[in-house]
DNA sequence: AAATCGGGGAG
DNA sequence: CTCCCAGATTT
């Protein structure tokens, strides 16, 4: 027996329930598409809580698409530091330099053509035709699957393209044309206050749950199904905090792979010994004059998960050029201009004692 | 279709 | 520990 479709059923009582318990957060309900999209972008893969200190800063240090445009990296970067997945401002910046040019600084009223900028996929151009356009398309991210495979019993696993598509005709077929945006954001607010992913849903206060299969059986927690993820990889790091009397030596990530284009301390694949380091530091064109192991630390990424030993070595003042891209920097310069990601942070106290 | 790309909170 | 999060892009 084939799983049956999502009911239309759902629609006014989920809506209701919508306008009496929404969330009131920063980016809801300000009729605003850029902070619409500005929203999006931040809130992909990253929880509304995390996104919050965030979203002001970034909007109040660029209000609008042309101030975007036009921001030095090194500053669209430090509005970003902390919240991860670093190509999303990027590609945010590159959408905003295409508007300037092609829209007039407006944000395209037409679900193909934002699903043509940089950074918006199906569901971010959904939520923002939906939203900040009103234009009756769904948007389909990890919370709507998890309330609409619920709702129907769907077995299949979400994470199959074929499986989101054929949510989002399901979807289609019962958005309502007088409120779209409230209707898509009524599933993903479900989804995250109520049909939790975490621990077991609270069905009991759930407005739909007379029209949910997986409530009407029971088998709440069976769903969504999803494939197991691959295991990530351990690499063993080395990280030198390399200071003379006023700064540290820190170095501009590649522009490509993961942390493209953030800052960081040298550090170097597998465990280095005193010596080794010693050997290494002055390779760099530096005269060490004494070493100090570190405390250990560990960061887990998605798919690798950084063991880090460290050291702090004191340099003599140096007359010439670094080698490569390394450079020294002072504490404050530092945490005014430069983006260090977190996986680093165990370590950003030492910048003090440059 | 599978891999890459961050960081943090929940259980 | 594992899993997930208002996913998109690259391979």
């Amino acid at each position: 027996m084939s799983e049956q479709t999502v009911k239309k059923e759902i629609v006014e009582p989920l809506l209701t329930w919508y306008n009496a318990v929404k969330r009131n957060l920063p980016w809801r309900d300000k009729d605003n598409a850029y902070y619409t999209w500005v929203s999006e972008i931040m809130l992909q893969q990253t929880r509304v809580e995390a996104v919050k200190p965030y979203f002001n800063r970034f909007i109040s240090r660029l209000p609008d698409i042309q101030s975007l445009a036009i921001c030095p990296e090194e500053e669209l970067m430090k509005l970003w530091e902390g919240l991860g997945y670093y190509s999303r401002v990027r590609n945010m910046q590159k959408a905003a330099i295409q508007i300037v040019e092609q829209y007039d600084g407006h944000l395209p009223k037409d679900f193909e053509k934002l699903l043509s900028l940089k950074g918006i996929g199906r569901y971010t151009a959904g939520a923002i035709a939906s939203i900040a356009y009103r234009i009756p398309v769904p948007a389909v991210d990890g919370n709507v699957l998890r309330v609409v495979t619920r709702l129907t019993e769907n077995p299949q696993d979400i994470m199959k393209t074929a499986v989101r598509t054929e949510i989002e005709k399901q979807l289609s077929d019962i958005i309502p044309v007088l409120a779209p945006g409230d209707f898509n954001q009524a599933l993903m607010e479900l989804g995250a206050m109520v049909c939790v992913p975490s621990g077991s849903p609270k069905c009991n206060i759930c407005p739909v749950k007379e029209f949910c299969r997986a409530y009407i059986s029971g088998h709440q927690e069976a769903y969504p199904v999803k494939a197991k993820k691959k295991s990530r990889s351990i690499e063993e790091r080395t990280v030198l905090v390399i200071q003379d009397g006023c700064c540290t030596v820190l170095r501009k990530r590649p522009g490509k792979g993961l942390l493209a284009g953030l800052y960081e301390f040298p550090n170097r694949l597998g465990y280095y010994s005193r010596t080794q380091v010693l050997s290494y530091v002055r390779d760099l064109g530096l005269d060490p004059l004494y070493i100090r192991e570190l405390p250990d630390s560990k960061h887990i990424f998605s798919h690798i998960e950084w063991r880090m030993k460290a050291y702090q070595i004191k340099v003599a003042s140096l007359d010439g050029e670094l080698t490569q891209d390394f450079f020294f920097a002072g504490r404050e310069e530092t945490q005014q201009h430069y983006a260090i990601p977190s996986a680093f942070g165990a370590y950003l106290k030492y910048l003090r004692e440059a």
